[in-house]
DNA sequence: ATGGTTGCCTTACGACGTAAGGCTGATCGC
DNA sequence: GCGATCAGCCTTACGTCGTAAGGCAACCAT
């Protein structure tokens, strides 16, 4: 094919697409830099020509996620372009969720880098023009950016997911059950409850998608109220560029 | 005074407290094993007799914050006992945010680990117990604690918080607003309206208690509306043991 | 050819978590 | 009183991490 003389002379871009399929396919504690290196068939050290230390390599990693969440979440609203604000933010956060389902690693980078990344601003740009839009005012979109919180990058509550760990025994699962129930009975009734009419119990009885949805719903319902009762700023006028 | 011989024998709760002391005065990257044993006038190697490695030490810090929690929660709730729902969740969650706002560290922790602290399940029971008391049914209650997620726990985006770095430079901060509202027009416009009629600027713009207790009265709104339209269980009776 | 520039490698250092085993002083049976 | 037992602490050492400093070899325009 094309006359490569030597190899691929080893960009950042190429460091960084390394990384994300590193850290997809073996999790956040493989991604060394010296293993990084030995998959790019390079030295560690030829890294820091191109990346700024591990930090930076990190960082870049987060700016790649939340540019994929604002192509994909652009994308899905701009396919319901005129739609009322709720169903345009709820596929915003929903194409956001697909990117954090793809990178199970993002949510807790995400959250435990200590800047801001670059790119949520303009992400959150879109959406406060949604919520403008929708006839909210900037106080109250303000607030309701807040509301959203990681929702708004889709995740909420990935937090303390089982992992791949331990199996299930079946004994004693009941036994624990039992003592479960006798020490803290809300819990377990409620387990019991949910248990039972399980729609697809192999999920485990927590449906993290439907739990997403239910919150998003719950705040998209709450804000609507908030909107009204502040007094109308403009009504939902579909007349704004983006 | 008493008597003690030779120096205190190290336990697993000394370790633990020096552990959180030494977190909560330089933060988590201070915390390693050698620089804990120093602190308590000891050899590294000697942490390893009392707790079960680093990853033991994390597990040990985070039951630590989570039994505070749990402690200031039920004390916060206990205090309103007979209010309704509302309240008593309300002073539950603002109880465990103090918890969190003493231990900065703490959130990115509680995140980042991967297996559940054994000591959330009997908080979460009180706060279901406050739930079912309040006439929600137990699918209901389940998606609340769903919708609640980090905020139950004292938290909600502390995620992206500036941290300490970087000085404000008055006249570039004017030429970034500049390019800012010609870039990102809606993000500059609720900005600019913030800034106008904050109460209190030097806070920041973002006073992250007022969106806690926003966030919080919005999921109260859409649950109490949740409840109410899926057919009334029983109604707020007040005579629950807890 | 040649001198500079670019891109990668080699070597090395300090800090980390922790495995393996040695020393010591308190406790207890006799 | 005294030697055995043993918990509690220390010493030493290994492998891995991020990365600072400098060397070498291939490329380019001249």
């Amino acid at each position: 094919m094309g006359a490569r003389k030597r190899r691929e002379p080893l960009s950042r871009d190429r460091a960084l697409a390394a990384a994300i399929a590193l850290v997809d396919a073996e999790g956040m504690p493989a991604l060394t830099m010296r293993r990084l290196a030995a998959d790019l068939g390079v030295e560690a050290m030829s890294l820091y020509h191109h990346l700024p230390g591990k930090e930076g390599l990190l960082d870049g990693l987060v700016d790649a996620v939340v540019a994929e969440i604002a192509t994909v979440a652009t994308q899905a609203e701009t396919a319901a372009a005129g739609g009322d604000w709720r169903t345009r933010l709820r596929l915003r956060f929903l194409a956001a969720r697909t990117v954090m389902l793809r990178h199970p690693w993002a949510p807790a980078l995400l959250t435990a880098r200590s800047t801001i990344p670059a790119g949520v601003y303009g992400y959150y740009e879109g959406i406060l023009a949604t919520l403008i839009d929708g006839g909210f005012s900037y106080r109250i979109a303000h607030r309701a950016l807040h509301a959203f919180g990681s929702l708004a990058l889709g995740f909420a509550q990935e937090v303390f997911q089982p992992g791949a760990g331990e199996e299930v025994d079946a004994e004693a699962a009941e036994a624990e059950l039992a003592e479960l129930s006798a020490r803290l009975p809300h819990l377990a009734a409620m387990v019991a409850a949910e248990l039972h009419d399980a729609t697809d119990p192999t999920l485990g009885w927590c449906d993290s998608q439907t739990e997403f949805e239910f919150t998003l719903d719950l705040l998209f319902d709450g804000l609507e109220q908030a909107r009204d009762a502040a007094g109308p700023a403009h009504r939902e006028t579909p007349a704004l560029p983006l």
